[in-house]
DNA sequence: TTGTAGGCGTTATCAC
DNA sequence: GTGATAACGCCTACAA
């Protein structure tokens, strides 16, 4: 029942101006008489005008909408959602739309990637969970479409734009926190090596325990992140010699994981504190509720969206980065 | 870098032919013989030809879009992710795209769902997260947006095109499974009454038990739908007189919580057993793994698209609806 | 079966 | 400052 398409003609009759005006007054304000401008404005608002995206992203040659490859499972876990939220928003208030699209295997990925941009579905990209040899950047970089990572390269950096989260940081905070609690053995619990992000976590942690003038001997433990492996990890480092009393995770599911492991004293209370990665919705309303560093998703999308935006206005000028701080939310 | 661009001309004039023939080969290949159409593909396929998709949609009038609102929270809870992905897909295999968009407050949000088609941004919408009184559907209705709901309606009911999966059907099943293992005082926790989908699996669970000759007192449990809250209500039910040695949840988050509530016994079994609902991810990685009631989802996606895409083709046809049945993945 | 002509709604160019 | 003209790339009559 749409009522027949209002278009920028039926605007510029009604205004009686020529239709390039209303095209003026809505994309460059300064080069019209603020008398008819207002003009125009009223005549817009009194038809509901709304410009056709569709005209308008094959007249200047962009469509305004960044793709995401939304895979299962996704290796932000739970993440995504939050991301996505984050993504959308920040993207809308830059003017431009996130699209969504799936490939089953590599093969089919780089094709629908090629198949998006060549039919001016999309502008470019945001890649999440690059991987440490990951190849896509630089086919991106090869083909010239624009694209963001989340996520820091591990080779050729500064090659490409990316924003990334200091997950060194993050944990470091997380050891801080625990020492003034007064905990000084203090256990890592994360992702086996190789992983990047894992690494640096882990690293974040280590780095810490031996500013505190902390022993790390049989205080680190890696597994796959399930909460099933996790406990099992958790389980096996409080058996040994000098058992830790506290976790520093790599991620909330590690946490969770640690939380069943550790058990429970005669009061209900956990016989370890652990610190999570991510700070999930869950980590909020466990009993009791869990610690956890927070990832600023908000700023991440923001600066995407900027580096995105940067890229597309200057594609020569040199790829640009941001590494944000994460912050630690203490439950108690 | 991007080569210059390479239009339908471009293939015509390789192929010896005209536009037109291209376009045929492309949308109506019984037009045209054989021998020119394979004359033309090879064209198309020395160039790289790939239709622009600007000026086909501007051209039929269409965005082969659908937009899907993410908001954070989502009602989807964990599930989120898991459907948007297998939405992703199914659209993308009828030839259309998902779009994301955000909208924080309500007067914005139909202010965003106005803008995004009356600028050709989208031909429609999914919606998720059907209230029992959702001010949405008549809305669209009343505007003559094609629509499709993850979810059926609890008024108005055959007014607009849903999909659902029966929960009631689901926790049946899963009562039908702990009787069969032996149970006979089996819970149900889950959401307070008003939710709709919550009230299905909840009376699925009392049909089930009054099926089965088995009591109700004191079996029922609902709360706010967190680990927390679910692990004292768990608690709560299992101080009762005639304890329950089983429990049915509305969702995996009850269950995970109702898990936490009822403790290991001193081989580190839990003390009662208990089924989810949703199959996420971290159910089958709890020791022991959860059995739970998995939504059919990719199967729901492929619905919702249809349906779309009939709406699309036929706004005058009555609306049509499909509700699927959810499997119990049992994990013991 | 194939070709010609025209327009979808917008913005860029270049006169006035 | 404003307006006429053209073109973005495609599809849909209609004519041949």
């Amino acid at each position: 029942m749409a009522r027949p398409t209002v278009t920028i003609a039926d605007v510029a009759v009604l205004a009686g101006v020529s239709r390039q005006t209303v095209s003026n007054v809505l994309n460059a304000p300064q080069r019209v008489t603020p008398a008819t401008t207002v003009r125009v404005q009223s005549a817009i608002q009194k038809l509901e005008y709304r410009p056709n995206r569709s005209a308008r992203n094959l007249r200047v040659r962009a469509s305004h909408t960044i793709g995401f490859r939304i895979n299962s499972p996704g290796g932000l876990g739970d993440l995504l959602d939050r991301f996505l939220h984050a993504l959308a928003n920040s993207a809308q208030a830059a003017g431009y739309h996130v699209l969504l699209f799936t490939s089953a295997d590599p093969q089919t990925e780089f094709a629908a990637y090629d198949d998006l941009v060549q039919t001016g579905t999309v502008d470019g990209f945001v890649l999440t969970d690059i991987g440490i040899a990951d190849p896509r950047p630089a086919w991106f970089v090869r083909r010239g479409i624009p694209f963001v990572c989340f996520g820091q390269p591990r080779r050729n950096r500064g090659e490409y734009a990316w924003v990334d989260v200091d997950g060194d940081h993050g944990t470091a905070q997380a050891v801080d926190y625990l020492v003034s609690r007064g905990h000084r053995r203090i256990a890592y619990l994360g992702w086996p090596p190789g992983t990047g992000y894992g690494d640096d976590r882990q690293a974040g942690w280590r780095r810490a325990m031996r500013r505190h003038g902390l022993s790390l001997t049989g205080m680190a433990g890696t597994c796959p992140q399930d909460a099933g492996s996790a406990a099992a990890t958790a389980r096996r480092l409080l058996a040994g010699k000098t058992p830790p009393t506290a976790f520093v995770c790599g991620s909330d599911t590690f946490a969770i994981g640690a939380r069943f492991g550790c058990g429970a004293d005669a009061a209900g209370q956990p016989r370890a504190t652990v610190v999570g990665f991510d700070d999930s919705p869950a980590a909020a309303f466990l009993t009791p509720p869990l610690s956890s560093v927070r990832q600023p998703l908000p700023a991440v999308a923001d600066h995407i969206v900027d580096l995105f935006v940067r890229r597309i206005a200057d594609p020569g000028a040199r790829p640009e980065s941001v590494l944000l701080r994460p912050e630690l939310v203490p439950r108690d």
